[in-house]
DNA sequence: GTAACATGGATTGTTAACAATCCAATTCTT
DNA sequence: AAGAATTGGATTGTTAACAATCCATGTTAC
């Protein structure tokens, strides 16, 4: 292993995101990130201009790296190139998916489901990403995956701060009735079904109240 | 003006990959960049890293920072995800457009008559990509263009690498086509005619020779 | 009591020197 | 002479110290 040093970093920090335990706008001090990290602060320095790339982080000169805190502009703009990405991973994964595929689909269902019943809502929040992810890795085409990446990761940012209580997890139903569609080759079906979808869980945020932005780091990066 | 420098050397670079001077795989040694641009040898190490993250260079640990070369699976997905994403640049722009982003769009045009009768091969490249750029423009989706920047540039060198002669430049009046079918808000017209000239393109590469990586770096970065 | 102003501490940004790695040319062996 | 080991030069990666900037606290004037 070369170095996974910075790998690990920007991955702890995506992974705080996408399951909204850090929220957006806390600082990402450099000197407590290579304290909790255990590393040199030219590390941690890679690692966040690493995320500004994703657009997760804000780098403010001379003031340090925070959580981005995205507008309803960007929401909306995010959530377009949502539709427009995912209908196109979603075709591929109609017309590409293996038995295996659908197993592995049917199987992450099966994980939503215990999920949901334990109430434990990061992990939750973690698995109603993971279909999504799931499904572009079916749909084999990459550069669409890794966006998909960046915006899913955005989307957490956005519903941690313009979601009501609903949209913080919406139906997960529709993921099952997008899975029965996609295993039986329904394209138009899948399709329609997959921008409801998205469409729900756009139709949960509302543009009125931003949330603070305390945060306690080194809590949210523990694993 | 605080740091506009490692965005000045991205930039140059981006330039560079965009027009086709720089052809994928030539090296881009840290102190041959670091003299070029008269600037300290971590800005462009913090240059080069941003370009990894626009997925145009590929960094070797301990063996350098290389400009990407895209496989022909790479051209694949990146071709589909324009395809993908440019659909919903082009609705945006036949509905959001003003009268103002019209008269740009046939600005742009003569531009493209212009250079063509020059025979300007580098000018006429990038203004081909410009009338893409600015389709994103008047979409006003800025992920959706940001994302476009990216595709376009990394066509840059799909094209550079495995073109044949026709696609390097193709068809300039499909860019006047799709302006018309705007103009007079003609949706499935212009999706059409996009779908189209998208596909023009990729049928213009060859996945059979790959072309050599040798390239004079300050020669290609002089402006 | 409020507002402008100075000061101390903390954080970020930069520079330069040092260590580790890799590549190519040279030398030695068979 | 061909091939393998070696050594030197060049390039990348890391570390530590230094400079610049900003924020908050406390002070002073009005």
């Amino acid at each position: 292993m070369d170095k996974p040093l910075e790998a690990l970093i920007v991955d702890s920090i995506l992974d705080a995101i996408a399951d909204q335990r850090l929220a957006a706008g806390t600082k990402l001090g450099e000197q407590a990130l290579s304290e909790i990290f255990g590393c040199n602060r030219l590390h941690v320095r890679r690692a966040l201009s690493m995320l500004t790339g994703w657009q997760v982080v804000d780098h403010l000169p001379n003031r340090g790296a925070y959580v981005a805190t995205p507008t309803p502009q960007d929401a909306r703009d995010v959530f377009q190139a949502r539709r427009a990405i995912e209908t196109t991973i979603c075709r591929n994964a109609v017309r590409q998916a293996t038995p295996a595929d659908i197993a592995a689909l049917r199987a992450h269902l099966a994980e939503e489901d215990a999920a949901r019943g334990h109430e434990n809502r990061p992990v939750a929040i973690r698995l109603s990403r993971g279909f999504h992810i799931l499904l572009a890795r079916i749909g084999r085409n990459s550069v669409l995956a890794r966006y998909l990446d960046e915006l899913t990761m955005r989307s957490s940012l956005i519903i941690g701060l313009y979601g009501t209580g609903h949209a913080t997890l919406c139906a997960e139903d529709e993921h099952a009735r997008i899975t029965d569609a996609i295993a039986r080759r329904d394209e138009a079906g899948a399709l329609a079904l997959l921008d409801d979808h998205l469409r729900h869980i756009e139709a949960g945020i509302r543009f009125d109240d931003a949330a603070p932005a305390t945060g306690a780091l080194s809590a949210a990066l523990r694993r």
